[in-house]
DNA sequence: CGGGTTGATGCCGTTTCGGCAACAGCTATA
DNA sequence: TATAGCTGTTGCCGAAACGGCATCAACCCG
């Protein structure tokens, strides 16, 4: 089912890997093919596509404008290509998701487990990735749908819901905090923390917080995996921050306690954003998975804000 | 700039035609090669995309789901195109509008007149239905924006805004109503009324009125365009209802009074809705229209609110 | 029952496409 | 500085796809 022009999908791959020859190995073909379509297309668009560098190809204005629209057609035949499937009953696909690391440990490994219990076909391709990255990686079009800070997002995206949740401290069941109900950021910061890297997202929502700290302590470590420091804190090497995403795995796991930060009496929240490419309609088995993702979030974000009610 | 496979235009241009041959002389090409064309797509999608009458051809269901795609692709082309031509200082493409009657006495005139004065290059097409053919060529892609009463419209337009217009009875000035602030059906109907025919939108809205009444009097007249029910009105045949979007044009009309219609005691609306392909971005241009065109409904919206504010 | 459609097919010249090999330009490494 | 390895481009040629012409079978309407 290839009714559209070589040309398009040359570029796409061109696009996709900097280079002719290299996106002449992907598809199989010899580069000079690739090169002549690629000449064609610049030739009736009537403008250069690629800046020609000598390590690969670069997309010029004219060419990002036509990388949008092979996009929206590429993607747009891949949903077509599903509906016709689906009318002969076949309900299968590929649901790419980029997400940041908070989801990993129970939220989307317990939701495709669950979806893939109802529809076996559908298989699953998920990537972590820092939240500029996670929206990178869906502007890209290499991810359909994208789960990241709630950050300024480039209006080629679609901020499907919006989630809030609470951040707080993670330390050991012996901790000096553990006894506390909530903790405030100077309370944390008078023992050992353990600090997100700037990769994490974690970093951008506390760096402001601590910035207005009169005096701002060396941190004990730095580390960019959100299960290192969890494990970190296990082990009462310090106090690691997080968002209550976990909150099955962690009133699981009987060495940790988790204790929602408090900043000038208010309760320091996390915004997750799912997003998803604006200019695209998801096929049916993403979109199914995608209603029942902003479900799970709902459902989870309402659960927990029951569990820790903000302090009034 | 074709870089497309001649099958989906060849597809397109048999899906608007219903006919190989018809296609064929529309494209410039042989029969013969157009026919070939949709085998082929047949053959690679797997499924028959038209049934062969007698007469023409008509859409399976998979050919109604291709038609979607294809539909999808040449208006994201345009889009492609005229962001290019954008580029270069082209700010050129024509619009085509699908809407509705009332909106062609001032609202439509002025709108395009003004900004044809600032935007020279940009051309329109304008073709006016009733409001369910306006939603149809919507939906065949035959129309950028169409205008049409807010009735329930199917999931692959967009209701971009929904402005509410009093409907009400015009009368000459001669007229025993005429001196009345409101008027409500009753009243109207003691006279001879000239009724709108089920083409018209105005039809839809008085006639779940009407029904309501005890006793449904004949129509003296019916008629298909506003403008002779206008005129009728004028020359004092009977009573016409419009809604009042042609505020300007009736006050200059020295003959004419508009009444604002009650029943039970509140106004009757009438909801405008301006509607777009969902699965599609419109070229700037387009865009830039449908902004002016959203923003002057809404100030004939407001402005018509202080001039008729609803009985209380 | 013919005259007008319709879409489909066989044949053939033209166009386009893709693979092979060679080329020039650049970078990194020896 | 020379060389090996990479880049994209270009001639050449066989293969595949495309389009035009003429023809055919099926259908509708008068």
């Amino acid at each position: 089912m290839r009714f559209h022009s070589p040309s398009i999908q040359y570029f796409h791959a061109v696009r996709r890997t900097g280079s002719i020859r290299a996106a002449a190995r992907v598809l199989n073909v010899a580069s000079s093919a690739v090169s002549r379509q690629i000449l064609k297309l610049e030739q009736e668009v009537g403008s250069p596509l690629f800046e020609r560098n000598a390590r690969g190809l670069t997309l010029t204005t004219v060419g990002e404008m036509l990388a949008r629209h092979v996009m929206n057609v590429l993607q747009d035949l891949d949903r077509f290509r599903s509906d016709v499937a689906s009318l002969s009953g076949a309900w299968s696909g590929t649901v790419s998701i980029a997400c940041i690391e908070s989801l990993t440990e129970s939220v989307l490994p317990d939701l495709i487990a669950s979806h893939r219990g109802r529809a076996r076909r559908v298989s699953f391709t998920t990537e972590v990735k820092g939240s500029s990255d996670v929206l990178e990686a869906l502007s890209r079009g290499e991810a359909d749908i994208g789960i990241a800070m709630a950050l300024r997002h480039p209006p080629d995206l679609r901020q499907v819901a919006l989630k809030r949740f609470r951040l707080g401290a993670v330390v050991a069941r012996e901790h000096p905090l553990a006894r506390r109900k909530t903790v405030t950021l100077e309370q944390c910061l008078a023992f050992p923390v353990i600090n997100a890297l700037p990769e994490l997202s974690i970093f951008h929502l506390l760096q402001p917080l601590i910035a207005q700290l009169p005096e701002t302590p060396e941190p004990a470590i730095q580390a960019n995996s959100i299960d290192l420091m969890r494990e970190l804190a296990a082990r009462g090497v310090g106090v690691a921050f997080q968002t209550q995403l976990g909150i099955n795995r962690l009133s699981r796991d009987s060495r940790l306690v988790f204790l929602p930060l408090d900043n000038a009496g208010s309760p320091v929240w996390s915004d997750l954003g799912i997003y998803v490419r604006a200019e695209r309609t998801l096929p049916a088995y993403t979109e199914s998975f995608l209603q029942e993702l902003v479900r799970e979030l709902g459902d989870r974000e309402r659960r927990e804000n029951t569990a820790y009610p903000p302090t009034p």
